[in-house]
DNA sequence: GTCTATATCTCGATAGAC
DNA sequence: GTCTATCGAGATATAGAC
């Protein structure tokens, strides 16, 4: 369990902030290093080229999701539930750092679109596991990818609305598993 | 009902497409130009800057949906299963377009979200007309949601396993439409 | 209406001081 | 381990020829 350094991860969090709020465009490595509070040299100490720095991110995610697939594997009030609710961004280092992925993968950058692959197969397995029926678990999962999708975009109407029935879409979650 | 110039739309496919498949990082003007088969000169004719171009794709958009919308309406098959199933990409004029905003949404830029809240509204709209109950309203957009989410991320695996099972996904979509 | 040439700025990366 | 200074490439945008 090697600690990193603190001003290594103070400027990974920035770069995902960066990539999550603004875009690709705009996650530079100077606004990276700006908002980190180092200067750009000391940024390619840490990362000697910008794709050093999507590389850890990737890896990050990796890391991340494996942590909460094990989580959501054993929640109590079953995976299918735990995905959706945990689908609405809540600012948890899964949250970040998976949106900085999929805004990386829209950039075509390609190990975050395997990484991307291996983490929703991760979700649908667990889901189907639970759920039984292959096809309701798609649609389940769906659902929460929707979800996720709202609620990333930044500053929209959906998002509060989706935001504010969540009880009653984890009960649109039920009516999926049950039967059939 | 105005034709304009057959370059002018060649220059914002040639933009969507960018935007699309590669990320606004590499939709600059340059491979505008080259993609559309024009000089950088020729396309500032047509767009005095960058700005002017997104402005145009989000005009596009609202049209287009607006178009789709009036088809989604009267559906035969009903608005539900019409969304959920033109919400996999098909190469339409509103797929290419809708994924362009969502990447100009992305990076921030404001117009491009307010067009997006506009055409989504809409979608869930014309779902409560027909489904009645407002949640399963909602998760019915969340599953199209999802699926075009999963089909604009360059080529994963989750696209190819969504596409075989339209049909199923649809008879889920039946499950949540058919009484609470 | 479309082109070339060019000015200006910003990005990513290197070199070297501290 | 962090900083400043600077270079070359590529981005937006302007000017003006055809």
């Amino acid at each position: 369990m090697s600690r990193p350094p603190a001003a290594r991860e103070k400027i990974l969090d920035a770069y995902c902030d960066l990539l999550r709020r603004d875009g690709e465009r705009a996650a530079t490595m100077d606004s990276t290093a700006a908002l980190a509070g180092v200067s750009k040299g000391g940024l390619l100490y840490h990362f000697k080229s910008k794709d050093a720095l999507a590389e850890a991110v990737v890896e990050r995610l990796l890391a991340a999701a494996e942590r909460d697939q094990a989580v959501m594997a054993t929640a109590e009030e079953g995976a299918s539930r735990y995905f959706v609710r945990t689908s609405l961004q809540s600012g948890s280092d899964l949250d970040t750092t998976y949106s900085a992925v999929v805004r990386l993968a829209a950039g075509a950058y390609e190990p975050a679109v395997r990484a991307l692959d291996t983490v929703h197969r991760g979700w649908l397995e667990l889901i189907q596991r639970e759920v039984g029926d292959p096809h309701a678990a798609g649609a389940i999962m769906l659902m929460g990818e929707g979800l996720y999708y709202h609620s990333t975009l930044p500053g929209t109407w959906s998002r509060g609305t989706f935001v504010e029935s969540l009880d009653e879409l984890l009960r649109q979650v039920d009516r999926l598993k049950s039967g059939s």
